[in-house]
Formats: C-alpha cells, sequence, structure tokens
DNA sequence: GATGAATGAGAATTCATTCAT
DNA sequence: CATGAATGAATTCTCATTCAT
C-alpha cells in the first residue's frame, strides 16, 4: 500500500477532511469569509457537501479550524526562538524572519481573518460569536505578544532605547504584515535585514 | 427659510442623499461591507428603500461613492502639505499628523475598505469589478504615493539614508495606520511624536 | 374601482398577505407543518418566496399567526356565549354547536397545531419555542376551560351531577374534536343532539 | 451462557434489532417522526447506522414495525376479553381498562402515530404510502371495531339504549385517548370507574 | 452481520434590486 | 423625486440512505 505522510491537517493527505481544508483555504483566502461559498469549496474538494458538515460544524468553525490549524506550526516556531537562549536583538531578528515566511505564506487567509476580527480589537461587528471572536483573537494577539515579550527584554538589557514596547511591537508587527499583504517580500533574508535596518537605526541620517 | 450648509457630502444636509450617505458610513463602519444591508441604512437614514436606487447604481457604487467623498478633503489637505514650501522632515511630519486625524476619524471604514479591495493590490477576489478597484486603489495609493515623494526629496536633500522609500512609505504608512486599527491614537501629538522618533532614530540604543 | 371586503385575515382578499394565508391554510392543513414547504405555499399563493418573509419572520410565525386568526372569531362567538344569560344545559349545547361548527371547518389544521403542540400539555418535543408554545396552549386551553366553567356552572345550580369538571370538560371536547377529526358531523344539529343525548343520559337504558 | 428472555420485539433483549427498536420508541415519543433523526436513534441504540438499514428498509418503515410490534400484546388482550363469555358492560369496563393501561404506557408513540396517520382516515397528506397508510389504519380502527361491537352486543342484549354505535365508541375511545393524552390517568382504577360512570349514566342529574 | 464515511436532494431564509404608484 | 411591496437568485445547513470494508 502507498505511502500518505501525516501532513499539518492532522490528516493524511488523501482525507477528506483534508482535501476540503485545503480548498477552503483557497477560497476563503481568494473570496474572503463572505464571498466564499460552501459549494465552490466542494467543488474544489471533490467532495459532496454533507461530508463538510461532518467534519465541521458550519461555515464558521470550519474557517476558525483552518486558521487555528495553520498557526499551529508558527506558533510553535515562535515560542521555540522565545525560549532559546540567545540576545534580545537576534531573538527580534529571528522572529521577523518567522513572521514574514508565516506572513508570505498566508498572507491572505490572515488578512481575511484579521477583517473579519475586526483588528483584533473591536465589539459587535464581526461575523462570530463573542466568545469565538475571542479565540481569533488570542491567535493574533499572542504572536504580537511574543514580539513585544521579545522588546522588552531588549529594553530591560539595555540595547533597545526606553520606548513603549506595545506600540512598538505593533508598529512592526504591522510593517511585516503590511509588506506580505503588498507582496514586497520576494527575498525574506533581504526584507527582514530591510526591516531590521529601518527600525533599529531609524531613516534619518546621523 | 433656514440655512443649511453645504457638508462634505456636497449637498445639502437635510438632502436623502445625504442622509443616506451619512447613515451608509455608520453601518458599513460597524457592520462591514456585506453585512451591512441596505435595511438597516435606510431605516438610519430614514428614507425609502427606492431612494437609495435613485441616487446610487448599486450597493457596490454607494459604498465607492462613500469612500471616495470622504476621501476628498483628506486628499485636499494631504496636496497642500506636499505643496508647500518646506523641508522634507516637516512635511513628513505633517503628513502624519493628517493620516493619524483621518484614519483616528475613518478607521473602521477604511479597515471594510481595505479589506474590500484586498489591500489596495490584489487580483480577482474583491466583490468589485476590475475597473472600478482600479479607482479604489487610486484612492488608496495615492496617499502612499504622497509620502513616498515626501521621503524621496528627504533622500534627495540628504536629511535621509538611501532606503527603499517605497517600502518605507508603505511601512510608516501601515505603522499609523496599525495604531489606528488599534485606537492606540489618544492624542494625535504624542502619538505623531511617537513615530517620528521610532521612525527617524530607530529603535536601537547607539 | 371594484370592492373588495375586508375579511378574516384582515386585509382585502386580493391582498398578498391574504393570499400567503390562505394557501398556509390550505398546505399546512394537508401536509402537517413538518411537510408543508414554504415553496408548496408560495406556488399555491401564486407569489414570491421573499413575500412571505416579508410578511411572516419564518414558517412557525406564519403557522402560528394563521392558527391565532382563525382561532380568534371562534373564540369570540364561545365569549358570547359564556357572557349570555341562558341556563347551563342552554350554554353547554351552544358551545358544543360552536364548537362542532368550528371544528368542522378547521379540523385539518388544528390537528395540525395540537400535534405540533404536543396535546397541550408536553416538554421538549416541539418545534416552537417554549414561550410560543405557551401562547398555543392558551388558545387551546381557553376553549376547555370556558366549558369546564359552564359544566361548573351546571353543578353549582344542581341540574349536573357532582363530576371532576375539569375532566368532563376535556372529555366532552375531545368528543367534538374526535367526531370532526373522523368526519362523522355531516350535521351540526343532529351531531349536537347526539352529543348532548349521550353526556347527558349516558348510553345505559334505565 | 446468561439467559435472555425472548421480549416483545421478538428478539433477544441484546440482539440490535431489540436495541434500535427500544431507541426508535424512547426517540419517536419524544420527538415525533419528523423531528426523530435516525442519528439520535442510533446514538441510543449504541449501534452503527447501517444496521438499522440492514433490518429495517427505511425510517418509515422502522416507524411501522414499532407501531405494530408495540399493538400486538394490546390487541390480543382486547380479543381475549372480546372472546370471553361476560355480560356486555362487563366487557366495556374491561376493555376501558386495557385501553388505559395501553395508552398510559403508549400515549406518546400513539400520539405521534395518530397524527401521521391523520386520525385513521384522511387522504393524501401522510408521510406514509397509501397501502402502508392502511396498514396502521389497520391497528387503530381494529381497537375502536372492538369497542363497537362490544357496544352493539350491550344494544342487542337490552342494556344499552339505541345510540349509534360506531360513534359512541370513537367518542369513549376518544375519552379514554384524551385522559391520557393529558395525563389525567394517575389511577387506572380510579379513572375507569370515573369514565364508566358518565358513558352509562350521564352528567346530568335524574 | 456490523459499521460509519460519504453523499446530495431538499428546505428555510436573506437581501439586493426593480418598478408601479 | 420618493416610496416600499414584490421578487427570486443565491446560500447555508439537514438528514435519510448507500455501500465498501
Amino acid at each position: 500500500m502507498a505511502y500518505y505522510r501525516e501532513d499539518q491537517y492532522g490528516g493524511d493527505s488523501r482525507s477528506k477532511r483534508h482535501q476540503i481544508l485545503a480548498a477552503a483555504y483557497d477560497v476563503f483566502s481568494r473570496k474572503g469569509y463572505h464571498r466564499a461559498t460552501v459549494d465552490e469549496i466542494i467543488a474544489l474538494a471533490d467532495t459532496g457537501k454533507g461530508t463538510v458538515y461532518n467534519y465541521f460544524n458550519n461555515k464558521e468553525q470550519l474557517f476558525y479550524t483552518l486558521v487555528r490549524e495553520r498557526n499551529q506550526p508558527f506558533e510553535a516556531a515562535l515560542q521555540q526562538v522565545i525560549d532559546a537562549d540567545q540576545p534580545p536583538m537576534a531573538k527580534i531578528e529571528a522572529m521577523v524572519r518567522i513572521f514574514l515566511r508565516f506572513y508570505q505564506e498566508n498572507a491572505d487567509l490572515w488578512r481575511v481573518m484579521m477583517h473579519e476580527m475586526r483588528g483584533f480589537g473591536s465589539e459587535d461587528l464581526s461575523f462570530v460569536k463573542a466568545e469565538t471572536r475571542e479565540k481569533y483573537r488570542e491567535v493574533l494577539g499572542s504572536s504580537v505578544k511574543l514580539l513585544a515579550k521579545a522588546l522588552k527584554e531588549g529594553v530591560d538589557q539595555g540595547v533597545l532605547r526606553e520606548i513603549n514596547v506595545t506600540h512598538a511591537a505593533y508598529v512592526l508587527y504591522s510593517a511585516v504584515v503590511t509588506m506580505a499583504f503588498n507582496h514586497f517580500i520576494e527575498d525574506v533574508e533581504a526584507s527582514a535585514r530591510e526591516l531590521a535596518d529601518i527600525f533599529q537605526y531609524g531613516m534619518a541620517k546621523h
């Protein structure tokens, strides 16, 4: 019998669940949440409509699951950097690289997710129930928090100036996201160096 | 007869057209494009459903018109700065202040717009026909272009280092947007100084 | 312009609302609640699907409205009898006649309603939310209560034996319903006399 | 090996068939026919979905089988009374007791069945094919027919007045059913006496 | 026999848009 | 111009049934 490897969706790559998640990734990324239809997803997944609802409670939960499973390895990679024994600047650079790589791959899906969540932080206008939204916000917020933590270390150890680390983390984060969303990232290394350069030394000549 | 001033929507504030645009601003901002319904807009605008279609071809064009008209005075203010005879750094700071003020006011609507446009610059997955999308992109892109132009002047005049001004403009722009979307802006002056500080001198202690 | 009279549905007989309720009566009566489809109702009502949802929140509320509006004149007629100044036996006979006439007309719809309500009195297994169910039960229960009240008068005035009037009311009521549901009622007068005979004097020869 | 007795479902109580029928009784009784799902039945029966379709052709036939098998011992008990050599009044009382006992136990399932059948006797609006419906009607009708037969004996032997025995049978039957459906039966003996009292001697004082 | 993953026909509901008044 | 009743295309979700293992 042929060998099929376990993939990121926790199933062998032929499984219906996998096919659905892969198709959902594609359609949600291209269409956004509301314009994505279950019909298009199943057409792409080459499966029946009922099958989707065997694996997921509804469209929303399918979307949430997709985001969560995509996020997992990324989160793990970040955590590994945090736990490593490195100087703060090295950590930050490593994290930026991970961000760049992740968003280069998942830019479109994340854009959709962030929009549906109203930018990690608003109230009533999302398609998702308050409780679920909290989960998404966790997903998103944790990345920024990890970054802020690293910046804080930098400040504490005296290699960074006394800045508002939360704001700085968001700004740095948003820079990565913006570059990714605008497809400015051709070479992760080059982009990482560009960002590091600006954020470390500023734009001013001195 | 009472006096009603011409307002930003180009009509007297009692006019149906005005009421609809004001209501649309509210609803699109709170609900996003897809979850906003014409029914909710007319309820808020205290007008009939047909009236909306007297003034606008359809929901999409209503949205586009809203964005365009909101953008106009902002764009004008930016242009004024550009045309003024000031040193580049002063221009940039002035522009950042205008950005902050504008996004503080219009954060929610712009978030919606940017999402529906797929970040000023993507492919096929928006709700809007290719031609119309081009118009939106113009709206958004022009701001960034003006910023890039000011940065270029800075580089040319030797006050800024040799950086990729397009990238830098997007990054600076995204910083403003991120702060606005996360409601980090309490005091425009303070925020402007915070951003100027980071982007001019960087985060590193040196 | 032609004259159209106000009918029991509170609208002129051409109105869409009327057409929908009339069609709903037909379909719910023939098919029961679950097997009735909105598609069939609109086909019969010669209207569009959206129109149904302009007048009614959903299928359930359409059904409830139908029952309530059908019930109203019936309820009023009963109340009139109760309020009249007649001896108890005359009241009871009059009520039975009203029941017979009403159920002869509405047997099928009421059968459906009673089933969906689980016979005026059960718990979790209906299609309708607890609150709404309470309303239905009221509709049904009130008839029986009025009957019990008349029986009580009879007992109090010494023309009826000391019986459990609640049970007796249900039994008498169920007799009417059963005859109606089995299409045993050809002539209301004859049926009324038959029931009066059995319930007054019993079946035994003495 | 342990002993498992043959039960009313004609199988040993461990058998899958038995478990399914027992679960089906529970779910159909609580939810009614349409709201009952095969999924809920198999969850309760602790069996697989396919197994249901090994034993029964479809949901409808499962329901019909359930009703038929529940009805069998009841029918037998009734027949025994009919065949016994007793005076008519004793027969009728005995039958009423059997009815009361049976409906006390099966009220909910029978309510569902009667509804789905449209009261033993209607036209096109049931979930069941004409032929099958005939079978159900037989199940239900036979009880009433046996009762009518006993009443006829009473009339023939001069202990009952000259009444329409078919109507009287339905009325007496409906009284039992109504009491059962309304959970008025606490003590079968007391209820039997109450009904016998009303139907023999009437409600009037004389 | 037992199982349960896969399926798709069918149903309810939403909402942008039209058009007669 | 203003209106809002009427519409139906589009979409999500359910659930009985099949069939390969």
